[in-house]
DNA sequence: TATGAATGAGCTTTCATTCAT
DNA sequence: TATGAATGAAAGCTCATTCAT
């Protein structure tokens, strides 16, 4: 792995794990074992180490998302929403994952970080409108544009709700009510 | 109004738009037209400013709720969850209220103030599920509890993407297929 | 007690056990259970209270002497200053004094606190040199004042490294060696 | 000299002649042309400088000490008693090294420095322990040990009064008499 | 006499960032 | 590429002191 990745992987758990603010340039340095001078070299400032740390982590969630999602063309509409749901479900339980997802709500929630990932955001955010507005589109009567804010939302709660859980919440009863809910809702 | 009073104000109004870390003593400082002195004084450190303004924003939330929520003893239990459920998207549209709830998504995922506020926020959470189990208690067939972690997720992730979105989120909209949604799943 | 005896005797006991300037005027008024403004309202400030303090404590360790020394006239030189001594060691290893003199060699290694005293330091110094010189004196080719001093000095010293001693000071012992051997230097 | 160096020099001399506690980082770096940020950078805290402060003044003292202590191995007991004291009371008479030994009685009788210190006091303690007690041992009679704290104690306390003294303290007839008298009790 | 709110200077420490090597 | 010494602004916090009550 080059002192690069190193340090933006380090930077990626500091950030989930202590927030983005709490992180010191130093205490990345340590995690990475690299100095301050590797870090300024490789990112211009925080700010763009802190972008860097925002794509990265987005592309290593969709690496999972893309590959599962392959085989999944000659299926109906609510299985196809099954599958894509089970399969969000289980990635944010993997818990090397976790702290990505811990990462994205931070960026979601803080107004310094938003303005400063907005367009990357908003970029992320569309994607997944892509994913779900297609099959909620298929279901007749549905204004499938808002459906799909609705199911982003929805998930978007389960999976803050998990992540930030000191202890024991019941995820998997929630992803089993809640594909069946849809599966419901989409007369399946 | 009192100077421990102006300081939390300010503090409640910085938190809220710049964010914890983000907003220094000093900044309240200017804001509350108040010395350091004065804000120590009254505040052992800044955690427990922290404290104290979650505990405020929780107030000035509840006194809204509870004054809308007296007259729906005698409603059947869809009546009543449609009912709670509308005044929390009712107040959270409210301009002044909206910055508290931002502020509280904040609290959620920023693991260092999460961790200062976690037994407040394990007693607001407690109370969300007091208020909604006994009616989702009332549908047969229903594992109470999991519902309850559910609907509590779907609102806050509803809330979450409503209040960060940057220009028109279709909150209205997605309010009543919610609404609607919970309607048709217990049956009314 | 009067108030102002009690802010004198938890300053007393805060300046000896945690030292001058670490201990502020909040830590007395919690230990005194008096109110910042009572401790400026009796000691224009903090300089004046640290007189205040050295002054009572010097009234406190003469007492204890003075009663004792009463019965003294009749007797030796040398028993006389054994008695002296006596008496002091005596008056050290008293859990209450100990504080004084704790407080005392603060006093003197400080410069700024010295600096500040250097009158009742001054005072205090003569006080002591004219109870060992008449004694000294009647010892013929001796040198009464050096002799003072050195026998002040050596006090101080084994106070000293007795009072700030973490655990087991042969404080008895060196005692008893110490006054034998002044015994056989005046030739008892 | 190492800007390092040039902060640990300005400490020395500031310790020593306005106290530890009086003294403040940023006077430090107005005295070694430093910034802040390099203090912090060489030494975690204030204490850890201290504690290099500590060290440093203890190697300066014992480089004079070991130098003239080479010669002694041939002498008596007696002389080479003697021969240890003159050192020290001339090293403690010379102008540079005076403010190294008025620091040590500061570190001494200071809570705070003391506690912060303690190892390192007990480490020097021992040193001394180790040097007379050695000499001490050979006389018959003697309680080594109880003789060796007796007489750190003695030298202690010369050397504070004549450290802290304002004016004109008879340290070269007490340093005689104090010679003079352990070569008689020592039976030379 | 006594209270404690308020002040503001100053403290130690942290931190992003720069730059000579 | 990489190092880590150095910077200086700004942070959170402490403290002696004042003053209206």
């Amino acid at each position: 792995m080059s002192k690069k990745q190193q340090i933006l992987q380090a930077a990626i758990e500091l950030f989930a794990t202590e927030g983005y603010e709490k992180t010191s340039i130093s205490a990345i340095c340590d995690h990475a074992k690299a100095s301050k001078g590797a870090v300024f070299h490789h990112f211009k400032n925080k700010d763009e180490l802190l972008r860097a740390v925002f794509v990265r982590m987005a592309e290593i969630i969709n690496e999972v998302g893309d590959s599962v999602s392959a085989g999944n063309e000659g299926l109906s509409a609510p299985e196809r929403l099954a599958c894509l749901l089970e399969q969000i479900f289980e990635s944010m339980s993997d818990p090397e994952q976790k702290r990505y997802y811990q990462f994205d709500f931070q960026v979601m929630s803080q107004p310094a970080m938003r303005s400063a990932l907005q367009d990357l955001i908003d970029q992320r955010y569309q994607l997944m409108m892509d994913s779900f507005q297609p099959i909620l589109q298929e279901i007749p009567s549905a204004d499938s544009v808002v459906d799909a804010h609705m199911l982003i939302a929805e998930i978007d709660g389960i999976a803050m709700n998990y992540l930030f859980a000191e202890g024991d919440y019941p995820l998997k009863e929630i992803q089993q009510r809640f594909i069946r809910k849809y599966r419901v809702l989409l007369g399946a």
